[in-house]
DNA sequence: TTTATTTATCGCCAATTTACGATAAACTCG
DNA sequence: CGAGTTTATCGTAAATTGGCGATAAATAAA
């Protein structure tokens, strides 16, 4: 008998989790996401002439980054300058922190003893 | 004039926190990881039987969080027991903490002015 | 209005992902 | 050996992703 009738429910958090990992899932947009974070904002610009691929295929991973929630940005013709979503970004900041058990891993002894 | 013969280049930092995120990308996934962490080890088939999903399914989960090397599975006939790869568990907690830039944000206040 | 600049979108294709049922593999027990 | 239990793998189909070039859209400048 399968079990495969129920739809599988996931809660927010677990559901948000996904959505920004899944936005992370590409080493583009890690390296997108660091310069955001340490370099304030960028142009689109910028970021096809220091990365090398498309300028449309840059355009879709910001697309990306922007339906995740992550991104923001701001058009200032004919540019348009990109930001972190600080909003969100610490939303997933505080979702993936909690996640790693950061700040009370301590007595966190997890071993993997056969005990069934 | 386009830019797109070299391929892109990222570093070892990058293309990790990418794999970790894409193997976090899907909510059962998290569901998955959360148990995990939450309550030691378990069985495949005690996800079988909590999530709705059927079990070929669940055992590609698995292997995708086990390939990504978040998790790591120990064979006890004629069951498979799963834990988290604690090792690889905290490099992960460590590169998205990085990124978070978690215990160092206070004087962070990155507006997003229009300097350009 | 035309031209230049910058970015987003479209169409296309190959590759990957996600889901399933069916089946194979590994091991235990009778 | 044969039957039962548990998990992984195979085959398949639909959807998504990631890349590209070409083109559209929006705006400034001439």
């Amino acid at each position: 008998m399968s079990r495969t009738l129920a739809k599988p429910a996931y809660s927010n958090e677990e559901k948000q989790l996904a959505t920004f990992a899944k936005a992370m899932g590409h080493p583009v947009r890690i390296q997108i996401l660091k310069l955001l974070n340490d370099q304030a904002c960028c142009y689109t610009g910028d970021l096809t002439e220091s990365i090398p691929l498309a300028q449309s295929t840059i355009s879709q991973h910001l697309k990306v980054l922007k339906e995740a929630g992550l991104i923001q940005g701001e058009i200032l013709p004919p540019k348009v300058k990109y930001c972190l979503n600080q909003d969100n970004w610490q939303v997933a900041r505080r979702l993936f922190t909690g996640l790693f058990g950061v700040a009370f891993i301590e007595g966190a002894s997890q071993t993997c003893n056969s005990d069934g």
